[in-house]
DNA sequence: TGTTCTTTCGCGCGCGAT
DNA sequence: ATCGCGCGCGAAAGAACA
């Protein structure tokens, strides 16, 4: 096999050159010829068209048939070759001649200026009088980006090359550089004769440049995120470890007066040992008085509460203190009621108390409701790595994190009407409670 | 400008070619040469080096000065140019002539066979008696993946163009083609001339190819999760409002009796206007009754609640009913007490209640305590998207889930012994919250 | 199996930017 | 003058024919 290298001659806007090859065997040489100035010349190897080929800048081009000499003898022992040169215009801009045949697969043309949508000079460089779909236009970076772009624009990730080569208008030999590199990568694969697949996981965004980058950060946002959650989740439920059995456990008064059901209402609490003795009397029973609740225990104390009403407004909170006296100062709060306890009525003339009594501890105090108290503030030992460390800048992600100090409890449902036991509405008593007759007795 | 296209000849073995070439101006001609086979004869255009270079299958190469004449005049018009051939060896076998210094910069040499560690034909084919460096060594997507290696060797991910063309054997064109379309990717940035950083996410191990995937698949997981767990916020948030202000808020008497320091004692409730007054007398006061405990309302009813002892255990729930005859069935639990609300004592001997009163609702007789049943089972609507939707397989990411149904809410912290306003020790009684006089007075 | 057509792609010239 | 790199020649590797 020998193989011959042809030539090329470059004119300098008017001369010509004469080139002369030895040719192998036959000493043939390549007809010398002449450049117009303003044109291409080049010598079409095409398997499909031989001959020359004159452009234009225009972009149409005139092929002669060679001389139907042996074109068998031709290819066999010398390379066609064609001449593609830059003209130098009188204006001092160079015209590079394109269109070109690509050999022969899909021509794809080489987008001059105007016609195809592809963006001139896609980069920065905003000097205005730039023309020229300059040199970054064809630049294999961003050549791969339009690849990408096609790339995932693919339903099934599957790229023709010949295809690419058009759509994206360059040449299929630039294809091939591209191909090559991503399967060496191994995010490409190539599947058949002219195709190719994409299996890598570079994401899929258009731009692909900062694709990877921006999956990395996400990652990264959502696994601090989630490490959070994690150190969030063990400290509730050491919390509630703690809480559960141990003697922390308690309902505060806030809680109770949080209820919309108790509001303005004065809550008293009663506590006592199951096995406790309850007894009640109607209202103005044996002894004219009203009726008598009397729980006695053998076991262990009763306790009694009562719920302040408002919860501590300061100003309020030495106002009203009850005419019977009710002094518990908070050094004094603590106090048990012995084995039995009773709760009497008296006229109506005597002492009353209510809202608000001076007692209320600094946890009573607080000015947080029921649920308020509970998910609104977390305890500082949540504070540390709390969501105001994450610093948020995106879309969606960012209502989680404003979420997290709060909520992420699941609630009882609401309860139905005849969940509420022991409710009276208006027309029943409390001796509606009881099963003998307390009619008849007058109150007061 | 002007450019003029060399020419080289190629030589099938043993015949020499002379090769014309019209220069500009000038009408020189390159001297007529011999090539000797098993030689490759190359021109070098270097800069550095002009003249003849002849490089044998060994890969010495021996370089002869070219006459010093004008090498101004030669490097304006005419690009000096290498010729270089592959030559078909008696065997058959063309050994490819490479070694070329690549024109200025860091000179590579073409690996021959031997020498470096580079694999041969690295890929398929395993036909034996192969023994070319074929074309596949030279493969982009060959030196592509020796790239890689070359990538993730580096610490700092950072790669000098020069040095890669060096040590991996081959032109440095080829690089400038790889980093390019790895840029186009995303996967390496140009840090600065002749040196790129490696900055992508396509895995580290040396093999590349699946490492991403895991990374996506990773991220898919963790927004999976944080969709459910952005569900969950949002339900929870719903039910919140829902109760907090609506008239579903409650305390359910689970809730009391789970707390530990209500264990095992009778607690009662009772719920009254802000307004209302609340008067007492001692025990054994003025009837020789107990104390009594009374409040007035006139804005609105009054309440009392008294909590179910044990949580429904179904089996105890009819086993002590309270011989007073405390009858509220569930048909009948709800009940109001009018403007007037009495508790008075009664001789122990009376009717005595307690434990799990059969009137326990569904909601009440839950055998849920009081934490569980806020945190351990979410209501159905939280089912929808539930923790079981999420598929973990993985690390420690499966503890957020499993506890996802749990915990999140934040706990009032436990009160000091002295928030326990109104808890009366054991050597108080309630008449020491009064600060009018009672004893004297006898209980009974 | 030899030939021809096609597709793939090594390779390095030389343009343009620095 | 140097260097990055567009660009495309033409050879190698298949595929299609004969």
């Amino acid at each position: 096999m020998h193989r011959q290298r042809l030539v090329e001659a470059l004119e300098s806007a008017t001369a010509a050159e004469e080139v002369h090859i030895g040719l192998p065997g036959s000493n043939e040489r390549t007809p010398p010829m002449a450049i117009l100035s303003d044109c291409a010349l080049e010598y079409s190897g095409d398997s499909s068209s031989h001959g020359w080929t004159v452009a234009t800048d225009s972009g149409e081009s005139l092929t002669k048939p060679l001389t139907p000499s042996s074109k068998e003898a031709f290819k066999s022992h010398m390379q066609p070759r064609e001449v593609r040169r830059r003209l130098e215009l009188d204006d001092g801009t160079s015209i590079p001649i394109i269109d070109i045949s690509e050999f022969k697969t899909p021509q794809m043309l080489r987008r001059r200026t105007t016609s195809t949508g592809t963006p001139r000079c896609s980069d920065a460089s905003p000097v205005a009088g730039r023309s020229p779909g300059c040199r970054k236009d064809a630049s294999l970076v961003n050549i791969t980006k339009r690849f990408m772009t096609l790339v995932d624009s693919s339903p099934d990730r599957r790229i023709d090359i010949n295809r690419a080569s058009i759509t994206l208008g360059v040449q299929k030999r630039r294809i091939y550089d591209i191909t090559n590199v991503l399967e060496g990568i191994g995010v490409l694969q190539k599947e058949s004769k002219n195709t190719c697949r994409w299996k890598g996981t570079l994401g899929d965004g258009e731009d692909a440049d900062a694709s990877g980058v921006l999956l990395r950060e996400e990652l990264e946002d959502l696994n601090e995120k989630e490490n959070t959650m994690d150190q969030m989740i063990a400290e509730a439920e050491e919390e509630l470890g703690r809480l559960k059995g141990g003697a922390g456990s308690y309902v505060t008064y806030s809680d109770l007066k949080g209820i919309p059901l108790f509001q303005n209402k004065t809550v008293i609490v009663i506590q006592a040992p199951p096995d406790a003795l309850w007894e009640s009397s109607p209202p103005g029973g044996q002894n004219g008085a009203g009726g008598t609740l009397r729980i006695k225990s053998e076991s262990s104390e009763i306790e009694v509460f009562m719920c302040p009403t408002e919860v501590a407004e300061p100003s309020e909170s030495n106002e009203t203190i009850s005419s019977s006296g009710f002094v518990p100062d908070s050094s004094q709060s603590h106090s048990q009621v012995p084995f039995e306890q009773e709760l009497l009525n008296s006229p109506p003339t005597a002492s009353q108390l209510l809202h608000s009594p001076p007692w209320s501890s600094p946890a009573l105090s607080s000015p947080v409701k029921f649920l308020d108290a509970r998910f609104g503030t977390p305890p500082r030992s949540m504070a540390t790595p709390g969501p105001s460390r994450i610093k948020e800048e995106r879309d969606d992600l960012s209502s989680l994190s404003l979420s997290m100090s709060e909520t992420f409890l699941s609630l009882e449902p609401p309860l139905a009407d005849s969940e509420y036991a022991f409710t009276l509405d208006g027309s029943e008593g409390l001796t509606d409670l009881f099963d003998f007759d307390l009619l008849g007795s007058s109150g007061k």
